[in-house]
DNA sequence: GATGAATGAGCATTCATTCAT
DNA sequence: GATGAATGAATGCTCATTCAT
């Protein structure tokens, strides 16, 4: 009764393909032709599978999401129960070497952040992303208020805040690496987390 | 004898009709045709004003970073002489209302770092600017622990987890502004620098 | 299991559009769009048989090379044994009445030394099909040589005067018609081969 | 009164712009633009001395015409009166040292063959400039015949060859210079002449 | 004479997508 | 499922030529 279908590893197969273009030559040069063959496909058979590139690239934008909340599930989980030491897994699952063992993925994500200006779903489905890191880290830090590890009055700029760090040291991984001093980021970002969150400064840094 | 030049403001005018359209439609979008349409030109008359696609971004970011360089200097002379007041000058030169108050600069500099992935000119260029402004955080830190305003072991590394920072409310702001509170951004990154130099608290926030 | 190749057949049939757009106008008006016109299909499945127009050029030469190489084998074949009445036979194929059939061949051929000129693989190319009915001759001179019917001190230099002659009875033939005694060209050269290889005059003419 | 005219001056600097731009890059490749830049001049100048493109063309082949004439003249002048010795001077003067002292006017010369397949006022100039050459080639073996030096039927198919031969050589020269034996082309020449104007052996080569 | 801005047509090439096989 | 031919629109760029100054 036919062949047993193979869509799943197809389209896997197709989107890693497309991430690992895309990340040595951007968007735009991450034409179909060059995934494909990339990814020892032809051309019809990525439409086949995909209706469209727009739908590789938001497939791929799930990859990464699913991707990372595992290992943040990962690091969370080894982290325990005090509100502070969840924080810190929090930035070191962003910031630690884990981050710039991915150089790809992170390329991508920057990446990402371009495409959405201009295709209103990648915006829409990068913002829900975003959103959802926000939500996780505001639970993280209203936790940490409850139990009075943390002070701050407005959870949701505090959680923005260090989602704006986190996402501009990719940023700056990706543009110009030697700007951060290596092995800094972690422990930098704690620093000012300690300030944002009026934790007692002898423990950060 | 000849023809009076006008290849400044015609420079200037393709730079401008460039960055509305980028920062509408992203890079690869802002053809060279839709360029010149924007700006009311033939796309040869483009290519004589400019060698190629690429000089015209190079010029759109030197553009950016002459006006914003124009914007920080009167912010700090404006602050005066304290450490933490140029500091402060700083964050809400970049993050202040003046931030949002240029949409189009903010998505062509995010563009900007998408490009730089791909485009070993732009990467060199944008890294530059990247680097001068990481220079000139890091002058105004170590002034700021030079007088005991600041207690701050690796100038460097507080300067990038600045500098990342805003990058980072950058990246937010044009990918899902209403993540960040409004208004929010400044007084949280200040918070931030205050545990990040061991500003004493109750000036922060 | 997917469609079969027509690819050697609209390679062929591009390259054919190509000598005779060619032939009439040249290399840099036989563009892409002319050729594909002139053959009845579309720029970009031109673009899709071959990288790009250099490439076409390319084929044409083999094509060029191949038609000739048969027919010489042919002529060869049919003259036999003796020195001489091979290096006639090699004379008439290129200066007898079979030259000026293919008239489209004879300007492709002579456009190519322009080309050559500028583009490095085809100069290679060419030259290399040069060297191979240079070495051709040669061998049918040597031959000669070893049973006496041609004296002769340097082979190469004899093979290169001969080609050289009936390269340029190409050029005159594609520039200058009139210029040619009609009829006239294959018995001048044998006459001229008869005195550079030291045969008894009797035969020639 | 005005300035003084530089007319001239500039037509020449014009013409011999081209023929360096020309003989390194092609026809095509020889733009208004890069002719202008060679010369240390402006596009539209060059327009004002010459009415379009073509026209630089047409007065490069006047100019190399004109200059091997002189050329030619001198060489005929040295040779003195024997038909044999001018015929020799003659083909010396093509394919002597002389002819290799000068590439960039051979590489115009075979490159100006393959314009004139497309360019009719080009391959009216062209061919008149052969059918010239031809005519003193025609005069000179006349004399020859006339006085015994030279045997020959149809002087007219003997020039032809004659000019074939050093065509020829020129474009073998241009396209691929190893097939011919360096300092061989002249000697062979000869040796060729003999054999078709039935001279004495002993005298070739 | 000379400059340099401006144009409009054309160029080779790329590409997402469709579709017959 | 898979192939590979085919398309049509677009892209960056070049260029001969014109013309205001």
């Amino acid at each position: 009764m036919g062949r047993p279908s193979n869509k799943e590893q197809r389209r896997a197969q197709i989107v890693e393909a497309m991430t690992s273009v895309m990340a040595r030559r951007g968007y735009e040069a991450a034409s179909v032709a060059r995934i494909a063959r990339s990814a020892g496909l032809t051309p019809g058979l990525v439409h086949y599978h995909f209706k469209n590139k727009q739908e590789i690239l938001l497939a791929l934008l799930e990859r990464l999401v699913a991707g990372h909340g595992e290992v943040l599930d990962r690091h969370l989980a080894e982290a325990g129960e005090g509100a502070r030491a969840r924080l810190e897994a929090f930035i070191r699952c962003h910031l630690g070497l884990g981050a710039s063992a991915d150089p790809e993925a992170m390329a991508c994500w920057v990446l990402l952040s371009g495409e959405a200006l201009r295709q209103p779903e990648v915006q829409q489905a990068l913002g829900a992303a975003l959103e959802r890191l926000a939500g996780r880290l505001e639970a993280l830090i209203e936790a940490g208020v409850d139990d009075g590890a943390f002070v701050c009055l407005r959870v949701d700029a505090a959680a923005a805040a260090l989602l704006a760090t986190i996402q501009g040291y990719f940023v700056l991984a990706a543009t110009r690496r030697e700007i951060i001093p290596r092995g800094s980021a972690a422990g930098a970002a704690m620093a000012m987390a300690a300030g944002l969150l009026g934790m007692s400064p002898e423990a950060s840094r």
